[in-house]
DNA sequence: TGCGTACCGTACCGTTCGGTACGGTGTCAA
DNA sequence: TTGACACCGTACCGAACGGTACGGTACGCA
């Protein structure tokens, strides 16, 4: 069935991926104007037929490559996943404080852009409208991709603080989402919902905001905080 | 099915709702049955010929009621915000500091209740599915009706506590925001994705959650706290 | 008694969409 | 040249859905 021979495997893949369906560059083609169609128009934009056309393919091939069309969705958040591959942290060296709490916010503009993204915001959409259904697995699959990629990030830049003597904490899991509520808020949903949020608009905005953010991260979970 | 007693204009409606147009006894009990049908099915269960046998009324009566599908689901989200016509917080009066605690940890796990109840999550996945469709103007019905309540509730509750000097903040609206991200995090998104989130689950899990994230909250905006 | 109103249940129509089938084209290999 | 293969474009089908129309029924009112 797949037949994954010319799949170039870029970066290391080495930590087991559970479902590595690789896309021929020509599904790879057909998953990018999906993703278009669904960035203009939702879900209701992805028809077989409407996809077929955008992409200059028959819907022959869609149901052959994909199954049916919960299959092309499923494979578009795959898709745009593999795409998100980010560098998972860096070597985790010892840095001095200030430029460990650039890092931080870096991480959290980082966070902030992808969340505010026409094509996250998209298949976020995607997936929250299908989660309602009984045996639709999207969101998991979002949320496995997705999520746990900036998390290991995340988590891996804590703890290297934490060794560092920059931050003090018990629980990672605990201190990350603590650190994501102070970011991002309920600015992911309301800009799921349609809202304009300025703190998304401008790269400056963005940064002062994440700049109180962390420095309220500190506050709480910095070396010279209370217990 | 619970047909609640008619109670038309519960409630002091004073602050000047844009288009508060009540609903008969007849129609809340259709929307009713649309709230469950949504609740169980998602969007795509919300069929013309399927609310009318749900409800058991006529699809003459939906389209004359409503206008249309799209009309449905704009009052769905109308009626359901006008039940949780919740009381807007108590007369602010003088509280000492531990009781005021309380309040606002009763706060959190009200805000928690809601958000992970099956009507509120099933709206906003609504909502969200909408939001993509151009001319959609269900996000901000959602959001100027639902969020607005908690948030006037919130804000009143916080410049409470800075007049009663348990507080200091200059932003009320970011004090706020700053609270709903400690205590929600990502879960919301989480519970729109289907995911299981175990701080929902117990009301005991619920409390030990709120007040760990009020106790963050203090520590940034308590009156001893650091500038 | 008759009439208007509001409503229910059903039948109907046009459209859209998921899914399948078929003919035609380019390519590679023997 | 011949065949196998992968693919495109189009046509087609059945089902579901939004929306409309019509007949029938209960109730209030003059």
């Amino acid at each position: 069935m797949d037949h994954h021979e010319h799949s170039r495997h870029d970066g290391a893949d080495t930590d087991g991926a559970p479902l590595d369906e690789a896309f021929t560059p020509r599904q790879e083609e057909v998953l990018e104007a999906a993703l278009g169609l669904l960035v203009e128009g939702g879900e209701r934009a992805i028809t077989t037929a409407g996809l077929a056309r955008a992409a200059n393919c028959s819907k022959e091939s869609l149901y052959k490559w994909f199954g049916d069309r919960d299959g092309v969705l499923a494979a578009m958040i795959a898709y745009q996943a593999s795409k998100v591959r980010v560098a998972v942290g860096g070597p985790a060296a010892q840095r001095p404080a200030d430029t460990y709490r650039a890092d931080l916010e870096g991480f959290g503009v980082d966070l902030l852009t992808v969340l505010s993204g026409p094509a996250s915001l998209a298949l976020n959409r995607l997936a929250i409208g299908q989660a309602s259904r009984e045996g639709s697995r999207l969101g998991d699959l979002l949320v496995a991709r997705g999520r746990r990629a900036v998390s290991t990030r995340a988590k891996a830049l804590l703890e290297a603080g934490k060794r560092a003597g920059h931050l003090r904490f018990e629980d990672t899991q605990d201190a990350f989402e603590t650190l994501y509520g102070l970011i991002v808020r309920d600015m992911h949903v309301r800009l799921m919902l349609g809202e304009h949020v300025p703190a998304t608009h401008s790269d400056q905005a963005m940064a002062n905001h994440v700049a109180g953010a962390v420095d309220q991260f500190f506050r709480l979970y910095g070396a010279d905080a209370k217990p």
